[in-house]
RNA sequence: GGGCCUAUAGCUCAGCUGGUUAGAGCGCACGCCUGAUAAGCGUGAGGUCAGAAGUUCAAAUCUUCUUAGGCCCA
């Protein structure tokens, strides 16, 4: 037997109900279990950093992730849905040193290198437990007890093995890396790269930490003069800002189409001798007027004529034969300076530039800010120092090496931390040669279905077409160690990468698991300090080798869970899993993630792929991935604490429960921008849950009554609602399967929202009477058999967007009458949609019922008539080619609008007018610019004419051939009549009332007042009255002429007329301005 | 500065390959219903489809530009 249903509902309460029915029984458990060596379907999880709260835009991307694992299990597959957190990189440095009060890497080395990391591991999971209850709270099915984290050993392994990989993969001699640098042709290489850093913190900053920096200051900011190699009094001039870069000046850079000129000074200036000639831009000339005051020019060049001089370096100390030439490079503009740069190797392009070019690699100022010994009479200065810059622009005045001088005020870098000017510098770091299979990513981004679709050759694409190689470390304490050691004899080129923990025991010179041993953590720990301790004998020269201090970065780390989260290979057993489990079917993140773990995941599995012989539709490691755009506040801002919009996602579920939070991000399309508020989340419970509560409620309320319960053989209903809606059901069951497996989310939602409509609104409205009339026939039992089923059904298809309601309904539907069947909804089947029970021309015979259904209400509320009023008959015209036939859907219309008879009129009625309008499709292609005209014609035809084409005659007017098919016919109704349309429906009721007519409705306003009495005196829908009135007159005429109507519509057993006197329970009512006095009393049943 | 996305009713969003009068839900107004009832239903008002130009017989839809917002990267 079904229980009974609470009427007022509370869903959060629901919420705990069933989640702890989960855990009492293992669901989540057993969806592992009772699909094992079924087909798998693999999702992977990114793994979330644990020392920040999870956020609103977490609760959507959990309410995606939760959706396709639980569609797939109930389509058959078993999902491993196992957590991941990430556990290493700069968020949780930056917030052990902010705590430490550590302000840079020496403040770190003087509190210590080992205590710190050991701080930052304590706070890695310090909102794990936050996030796994947000995670728990949302329904969220979701292996939280193994999960994988990006801290442990066999984690690590999975690290050091790909890097082994790319450290044992080289370049093809062929391929052009290998020739301009000369370096390791491996695909795992050490270089360097320039970082916003740091002199006094002596640490290097992220982008987005410098810019929290930037400040406006003024700085003395200098043009030089670079005298030309053998050319007396020839000068490129070339302007810095930061005139500490000159010390290390190697090269000059021009932009190759812009025009430089020559120009020689007619008199001593401030900036030059008479005689002197200068080299700038043209554009620039007008800038250095004051400088060059009367000049001369001798000759224009393009600056690609200019490539290749040499010129003399301002300092003798600076001589190198590789050295100080000028380059040409798109990069240089004339927007300020001289439209020469000065290159040193303290700037990205400069860089680039210096490397491309062959220049030496020359750094004057070390990496604490000081000049080095090389740098002549500066040596030993700080490069901030303000006497620096004049000292330096004095000595080049001494020697007339100055074009001018003057104060600018630009925005510069300072460190957040410490206030100290930032300077650019190059800091060595490990690389991986994305660069050269950067066409294999591209291939294998051909094989991934992405949503939305624009991503995949967009914003994603873009970013594979420009990959450079990747930076793979970060000079860091608390991260993956880079397993790489190279030999302590600078002369040597010995180095060693280690692919797994055996390898290193293997190779090492100490007793690997006594050096690794942690105490505090009573394991082996391969992070840092420790392996620092580890040594290696060099395989070219046999003398120890030292681990290169780096750690990795945090992304690549991430990037490789694919591996990493079966500690893929080292790990026992990890092959195994690992081939079932690859690639993933399904990813879900944030579309920030594209240049983030969409990316790092796609560099390392297209190398994994590769390497180890995978086809070309596997080097992905995911096939379908949905990028998630940002959740914003209602005013389309982003939610922030300093804005004070934050919204909690814990009041959501203390309110609207899991479900209805959910059901909120699954109806819009997720990778728009979301405007979020909680009044739009309520909108779920009001929209979705309770209409669903309500039909449930509903059901149940009429089965007790009836003691129905389903049986095994139903013979299949023919009442047209009954097919109707099972029709329903089934194209529900089509669309929600096709459209989640096309990882479409939001068209699922919205079919199911139709569908409840058409349940509620219509099936279960005009089934009503055949749940609470008296007789137990085949058509009650029709009625119960079909709606059970499209409750049990809608519960299941539900499953996966609703996880709690749909458990709910599933346990009293079928669990409480079937022990038999599966435990929970979670582990049952999904239904298989039998397509032949979809009746297109019933359903599109339904859909005009309802049109007429919504004409006439349109009616009776223009002309002021109730519903309750009976009526004698609508008239209704039907557009040509639709479905004349509402056979069977007669009684349907008649009952909801309440009228006694209905007849379709042929479309010629007097009721109607026809209007031809032009059929543009079809017109367009024929008439080409005289389309116009011909529409012309069209509207001005006449009722015969129309007729004609209606009767797919062709006709000629003016010379011109209309077809059948130019027209589009317009039944409208004449303004006078009382008719309405609605979509091509016309109807007309007749709304004359007889005596008999205006009985009728009185006495269904009497049963009306009887019912809400009876809803007064909280009678059960089931019981019997006994019925006292008194009124005289019309209205009792009308009473006794529906007496028999009235007692079975208010299950009254009798119906007595007293007089006022006799009965004080009497209660005074009015109806029509008639008084009537009405009393009930329940009958008590033995 | 570059790439990508977005702009449609008061709000949140649909609108496919150009083609009838641009749709839905919420909100609002009015009304209905009441044997799902501290629920339910209907009708109505409300839009120069961000702006401009172009292609076309025809543009919310295609092209270009502009404006505003967002994300990512420099």
């Amino acid at each position: 037997m079904f229980k009974t249903v609470i009427k007022n509902i509370k869903f959060p309460e629901l919420d705990n109900k069933i989640m702890k029915f989960w855990d009492e029984n293992e669901i989540f458990l057993k969806t592992d279990q009772e699909r094992q060596g079924c087909p798998e379907f693999v999702f992977y999880d990114g793994p979330p950093g644990t020392n920040g709260v999870p956020h609103i835009g977490h609760m959507l991307q959990s309410a995606l992730k939760d959706l396709w694992p639980r569609f797939k299990t109930m389509r058959g597959y078993h999902v491993i849905r196992k957590a991941g957190w990430d556990t290493h990189g700069l968020p949780i440095e930056l917030t052990a040193e902010k705590e430490l009060k550590l302000a840079s890497k020496r403040d770190i080395q003087s509190y210590g290198e080992e205590k710190y990391i050991d701080y930052c591991r304590s706070t890695v999971f310090r909102y794990k437990e936050t996030w796994e209850k947000a995670i728990r709270r949302i329904g969220r099915f979701l292996d939280m007890d193994n999960p994988y984290m990006t801290l442990t050993n066999d984690y690590i392994q999975s690290d050091w093995y790909l890097l082994k990989l790319a450290w044992k993969k080289k370049l093809k001699p062929d391929q052009t890396e290998a020739q301009i640098n000369g370096k390791s042709p491996r695909f795992l290489y050490k270089d360097y790269r320039i970082l916003p850093y740091c002199a006094r913190c002596g640490t290097s900053l992220s982008n987005f930490e410098v810019a929290e920096g930037y400040k406006d200051v003024t700085d003395l900011t200098l043009t030089a003069k670079f005298p030309v190699a053998g050319e007396a009094n020839l000068f490129f001039a070339a302007w810095t800002t930061t005139a500490w870069t000159l010390l290390s000046n190697v090269a000059l850079a021009v932009g190759p189409d812009i025009d430089y000129v020559a120009v020689q000074l007619k008199e001593d200036t401030s900036g030059g001798k008479a005689g002197q000639k200068i080299i700038l831009a043209k554009e620039r000339l007008e800038s250095y007027q004051k400088q060059l005051s009367e000049y001369e020019i001798v000759w224009t060049k393009k600056g690609r004529d200019l490539q290749g001089m040499k010129y003399y370096p301002l300092w003798d100390w600076q001589e190198d034969k590789y050295a100080h030439r000028v380059l040409a490079d798109e990069y240089v503009t004339t927007e300020d300076g001289t439209g020469i740069v000065h290159l040193a190797l303290y700037g990205e392009d400069d860089f680039r530039l210096i490397r491309q070019g062959g220049f030496p690699l020359v750094q004057n100022v070390d990496e604490d800010g000081y000049c080095k010994d090389s740098a002549g009479q500066f040596a030993g200065r700080y490069f901030k120092d303000e006497n620096l810059d004049i000292d330096i622009l004095k000595d080049l005045h001494s020697r007339d090496l100055l074009l001018g001088k003057e104060k600018h005020e630009h925005s510069y870098p300072f460190c957040y931390r410490c206030n100290a000017a930032l300077m650019y510098f190059a800091r060595p770091g490990w690389f991986i040669r994305t660069a050269s299979y950067r066409d294999e990513m591209l291939k294998a981004n051909s094989h991934i279905n992405w949503q939305p679709g624009h991503i995949k050759e967009g914003r994603f694409g873009n970013w594979l077409e420009n990959t450079i190689d990747w930076n793979v470390t970060r000079e860091r304490y608390w991260g993956s160690p880079l397993p790489l050691w190279t030999c302590d004899d600078p002369e040597c080129q010995g180095e060693l990468c280690v692919g797994s923990l055996d390898e290193l025991r293997r190779s090492a010179i100490e007793d690997v698991d006594k050096i690794l041993f942690n105490q505090k953590i009573g394991e082996i720990d391969l992070h840092k300090p420790l392996i620092d301790r580890v040594h290696i004998p060099c395989p070219e020269c046999g003398k120890p080798m030292t681990r290169e201090n780096f750690v990795l970065d945090s992304w690549f780390n991430a990037g490789l869970m694919f591996i990493g989260q079966w500690g893929y290979p080292s790990t026992p057993g990890s092959r195994e899993i690992f081939d079932k489990q690859y690639p993933a079917d399904f990813i879900c993140e944030a579309i920030d993630q594209t240049r983030g773990w969409f990316y790092t995941l796609l560099a390392t599995s297209t190398l994994f792929g590769m390497e180890n012989g995978l086809p070309e539709d596997q080097w992905s490691c995911y096939k379908n991935v949905i990028c998630t755009e940002l959740v914003l506040d209602n005013e389309g801002l982003k939610m922030s604490k300093s804005k004070g919009n934050v919204i909690d996602p814990s009041i959501l579920f203390d309110e609207l429960g899991a479900d209805a939070t959910r059901w909120s991000f699954y109806t819009s399309n997720p990778w728009n921008v979301k405007r979020f508020s909680l009044d739009q989340a309520r909108e779920s419970v009001r929209d979705m849950l309770l209409p669903i509560w309500n039909a449930y409620s509903f059901f149940i309320t009429y089965v007790h009554v009836d003691k129905w319960t389903p049986s095994a053989e139903e013979t299949p209903s023919d009442h047209p609602l009954d097919r109707w809606i099972i029709g329903e059901l089934t194209r529900l069951n089509r669309d929600v399967t096709s459209s989640l497996e096309k990882y479409d989310v939001a068209p699922a939602a919205w079919a199911c929202t139709k569908f409840l409509d058409q349940l509620t609104n219509w099936y279960i409205r005009r089934s009503r009477r055949r749940f609470w009339k008296s007789e137990d026939d085949q058509d009650k039992q029709n009625a119960y058999a079909t709606l059970y089923r499209a409750l049990k059904d809608f519960s299941l298809l539900l499953a996966p967007f609703m996880p709690i309601i749909s458990e709910e309904i599933y346990q009293n539907l079928v669990r409480s009458i079937d022990k038999s069947a599966p435990e929970s909804v979670h582990l049952a089947k999904w239904p298989q949609p039998v397509l032949n029970e979809i009746d297109e021309e019933l359903a599109s015979r339904m859909d005009i019922a309802r049109k007429i259904v919504r004409a006439g209400r349109d009616l009776r509320q223009k002309h002021s008539v109730k519903v309750r009023q009976p009526l004698e008959d609508i008239k209704v015209v039907i557009p040509n080619g639709a479905v004349t036939n509402v056979d069977g859907l007669r009684e349907l219309i008649l009952d909801e609008l309440n009228v006694k008879d209905l007849c379709i009129l042929s479309g010629d009625d007097e009721l109607i007018q026809l209007k031809a309008k032009p059929n543009f499709r079809t017109l367009g292609p024929k008439y080409g610019k005289n389309v116009n005209h011909t529409a012309g014609i069209i509207r001005s035809l006449n009722e015969n004419q129309i007729r004609q084409l209606e009767n797919n005659f062709a006709i000629d007017v003016e010379d011109i051939q209309l077809a059948p098919e130019d027209i589009i016919i317009d039944r409208a109704a004449p303004e006078d009549v009382a008719v309405s349309e609605v979509e091509g429906v016309t109807v007309a009721l007749n709304l004359k009332l007889s005596d008999d007519l205006i009985d009728e409705g009185r006495s269904r306003e009497l049963v009306h007042l009887i019912q809400n009495m009876r809803k007064d005196a909280d009678l059960n829908v089931a019981d019997r009255i006994r019925l006292s009135y008194h009124t005289d007159g019309e209205l009792d005429r009308a009473i006794q002429s529906q007496l028999d109507w009235i007692k079975s519509e208010t299950l009254a057993t009798e119906v007595k007329k007293v007089e006022r006197s006799q009965n004080a329970d009497l209660i005074s009512q009015k109806i029509d301005g008639f008084d009537v006095y009405i009393s009930i009393e329940k009958v008590e049943t033995s």
